[in-house]
DNA sequence: CAGTGAGCGAGCTTCCGCTTGACTT
């Protein structure tokens, strides 16, 4: 009898499965999507009733092919896609494409890939579900007009020429980092003082002993000092001591998305380069599958997690936990990410071992006892004015799974620097010295900027994107430079620093670094007038909420409560009116900003979008006199940027005098600050600021990279801005920025040629790119 | 690339969500 066949998506899992269930299945994988909506238009017709046209995409045409081939000559054809909307529609387009009849081919699902549960997952098939199909063709539709449709608008409303894009998820993604940058920008920093008093004494036993207490918060610096003040020739004692036990319980095991932030948190790591190694340890057996929201654990996962910490701390350490996601928009088609084998500790994967090494220890501290606290709050009186100080200490009584690991924080997440020390034995009465009493300055702070990782938690939380589309979707948005993931160097800021020790008060003034910022996320100009631009047209879409509330339409879909075309339908009428209306009606993006007369020529100075991004402009093109324009430096912003900072920007370029009877000027290319002379153009190290330099500093760097160039030169055809140069491999020819060969025979008389001769060398070479040697060996 | 930078516009671009290989020296 010929073999069942069985299709999963990822072809690790076919190759388990095969191994599980024996003679009786062949087990192959679709890899994913096998049919999507056409790909160069919108791929619906919307006039019939927005029924879809589907392809088989260049790229799956191959896998199709296979499975079409081994499903003629199979014996029953049996679906395991994921179980999740997207995996029954998976199943539903292998029905279509495969010819398989989907009222009765047996469907099952399993959530995680063991003996046992995929036994019984082929004991008790059932058939497609098709509401939960068709709850999938709705989000597919849906999310191809919204951007279809929202796209072509910004191509036509932005005079940048660049491949804009619109979704339903890249731009509430940019949303997010734009009000974030926004709330920074208006955020006013409260300064306060903190006291904090340094004590010595004596413990039961007469051994010395010192700690620090922290008392109120004055808002101002002479109200902290009157405390001070009021403070001098206090007598200390202990009022009382409080001690209370408390726990710390263990995080959930790893999802897709805690996984990118911790790793982005304890490792440094990118979500793509994480998402790339959980990838090859996924394919080398090392874990179960990485893109999951679930956070539940398999049974035999759980058996062999805690064998595996009775084994390595004991009995005691383990305790088992049933985990729930919190999250609503979870579709939980798969496990938690964990070790495959937890006696495992080392992988062989480059690079991959760090990553390994954390889902290891966060699955084995998911199953370990709670950590057991003891938090001890003592008050200390002051004499004097009867106001109190309070010392925290906290003490580990049982480690439980804090032995192997401890979560990371993530920025704003930071509480006030919390006291984890011991504080030593001290009994209430007691009387201490006061060493020193501190009232420092401290700052409110802005909230955070989003990194790649707290992004997407952000996103999660919102019910935004799935597991496997987190990564892309930063990847997106940063490669449509709506955002810059970049550094940023923090400000000097000054503090004041009131100290009293002995009675005697003393006012210092000391300076921090201030708003440092690593590998953060930052809204570009074009992020920022994009957004403005789409939430006034269109508020709906770009809602936090939106996904959310078209995802409990999916629901009822799902649920068989709903149709799915007029769930489409209701949203499709008012947007596309939205749409029309907007494409006539609105002006073009320009994010224009009026920021002050100049006062040369007493016209407007304005910051906005130009063709080549973010300017500034001194006058209109209707006036009698030529506008000048300047584009903006890296860190500026058409919103921040300040009137002087404009006017700065026009000092370039700058004619710095003559040299050799040539001017030598000074200016900012696309590719960085450059001097110019005699029609060459000489780049400027970043040693010399471009504002600054003269031009004594100017002549010597053009005369080293002149002679540096002149080595090179072989001959330059000026007006068609055409040279031969020498190269390592010979002569060639340099065009813009591109190079051209010159052929091996005509090498030792290039000098001579004709700018007839090497035009024709160019037209040869773009009418004869060097060809892909393909060679496929013949056995 | 480059002493500019607008706008004009031919013809181009684009979504989200599933999955992995791969044109070449």
């Amino acid at each position: 009898m010929a073999k069942n066949l069985l299709i999963v998506e990822s072809p690790a899992k076919a190759k388990t499965i095969e191994k599980i269930l024996g003679e009786d299945f062949e087990v192959k994988s679709c890899f994913g999507h096998i049919r999507d909506l056409e790909k160069d238009d919108m791929g619906i017709d919307i006039k019939n009733n927005f029924m879809p046209r589907y392809i088989v995409p260049e790229d799956k045409q191959k896998v199709v092919k296979e499975l079409k081939q081994l499903a003629k000559k199979s014996g029953e054809v049996w679906l395991a896609t994921d179980e999740d909307r997207e995996g029954e529609a998976i199943s539903w387009h292998l029905c279509e494409v495969l010819g398989l009849d989907p009222v009765t081919t047996k469907r099952i699902v399993f959530h995680e890939i063991t003996k046992p549960a995929i036994q019984s997952a082929v004991k008790n098939p059932r058939l497609l579900d098709l509401n939960l199909v068709n709850a999938q063709q709705a989000r597919r539709i849906l999310d191809r007009i919204v951007g279809f449709e929202l796209s072509p608008i910004l191509w036509r409303k932005m005079s940048m020429r660049s491949n804009l894009s619109a979704g339903r998820v890249q731009s509430v993604a940019v949303r997010i980092i734009v009000e974030r940058e926004r709330e920074i920008n208006t955020f006013t920093s409260v300064s306060s003082f903190k006291v904090t008093a340094y004590f010595t004494g004596k413990d039961v036993n007469q051994k010395s002993i010192s700690f620090k207490a922290e008392g109120a918060k004055f808002s101002n610096v002479s109200d902290a000092e009157k405390f001070l003040e009021s403070c001098k020739s206090a007598i200390y004692k202990v009022a009382d001591i409080q001690v209370k036990p408390a726990k710390k319980t263990p995080a959930a095991p790893f999802t897709t998305s805690t996984l990118q932030q911790e790793a982005s948190r304890k490792l440094g790591y990118g979500v793509s380069k994480t998402m790339l190694l959980a990838q090859k340890l996924y394919e080398a057996g090392h874990i179960t599958y990485m893109r999951t929201d679930s956070v539940s654990l398999g049974e035999t996962a759980m058996n062999d997690i805690t064998a595996q910490i009775s084994t390595a701390y004991g009995k005691n350490f383990v305790q088992t936990r049933k985990f729930k996601n919190k999250n609503e928009s979870a579709q939980e088609a798969h496990e938690a990410i964990r070790p495959t084998y937890m006696n495992q500790s080392k992988v062989d994967i480059a690079d991959g071992q760090k990553l390994y090494e954390l889902i290891w220890k966060r699955t084995m501290a998911s199953q370990m006892a709670d950590a057991e606290l003891e938090k001890t709050i003592a008050k200390i009186s002051i004499s004097t004015n009867g106001e109190t100080l309070t010392a925290q200490g906290e003490v580990l009584k049982f480690e439980g799974f804090l032995k192997v690991y401890r979560e990371g924080k993530d920025e704003d997440e930071e509480e006030e620097e919390n006291n984890e020390s011991m504080l030593p034995p001290i009994t209430v009465g007691q009387s201490l010295t006061l060493k020193e009493m501190i009232a420092m300055e401290g700052f409110t702070r802005p909230p955070a900027r989003y990194t790649e990782a707290s992004l997407v938690k952000k996103l999660e939380e919102l019910g935004i994107g799935r597991p496997s589309t987190y990564a892309p979707t930063i990847s997106t948005i940063l490669k449509r430079t709506y955002v810059e993931k970049r550094d940023k160097e923090g400000t000097e800021r000054k503090y004041r620093v009131l100290s009293m020790s002995n009675d005697i008060i003393k006012n210092k003034q000391e300076s921090e670094t201030t708003g440092t910022e690593k590998s953060k996320l930052f809204p570009s100009d074009l992020g920022l007038v994009v957004t403005d631009f789409l939430v006034q047209h269109f508020e709906n879409v770009m809602d936090y909420g939106f996904t959310a509330k078209i995802e409990g339409n999916f629901d009822e879909i799902a649920h068989g409560k709903m149709k799915w075309n007029s769930m489409v339908g209701e949203f499709y009428t008012p947007f596309k009116t939205e749409v029309d209306n907007t494409m006539e009606t609105a002006e073009r993006i320009k994010g224009e900003r009026e920021i002050g007369i100049d006062p040369a020529s007493s016209k407007k100075v304005i910051a906005r979008m130009g063709r080549y991004g973010p300017m500034v402009q001194i006058g209109d093109v209707s006036d009698e006199i030529k506008p000048r324009f300047a584009k903006l430096k890296q860190d500026q912003s058409i919103e921040t940027i300040t009137f002087d900072a404009a006017m700065e920007l026009f000092k370039l370029p700058r004619n710095l005098g003559t040299f050799e009877d040539q001017d030598v000027l000074v200016s900012i290319g696309k590719f960085g600050p450059y001097i110019s002379h005699n029609k060459q153009f000489y780049s400027l190290s970043k040693d010399f600021d471009p504002y600054v330099i003269n031009l004594e500093e100017a002549i010597p760097i053009v005369e080293e990279k002149r002679t540096a160039k002149n080595e090179r030169t072989v001959k330059v055809f000026e007006k068609e801005k055409i040279q031969i140069l020498k190269g390592p491999y010979g002569l060639y020819l340099k065009k813009g920025l591109k190079n051209y060969p010159i052929p091996k025979e005509q090498q030792d008389t290039a000098a001579d040629l004709t700018i007839e001769e090497v035009k024709q060398m160019i037209e040869y070479a773009i009418a004869n790119p060097p060809k892909k040697t393909s060679r496929k060996k013949k056995s």
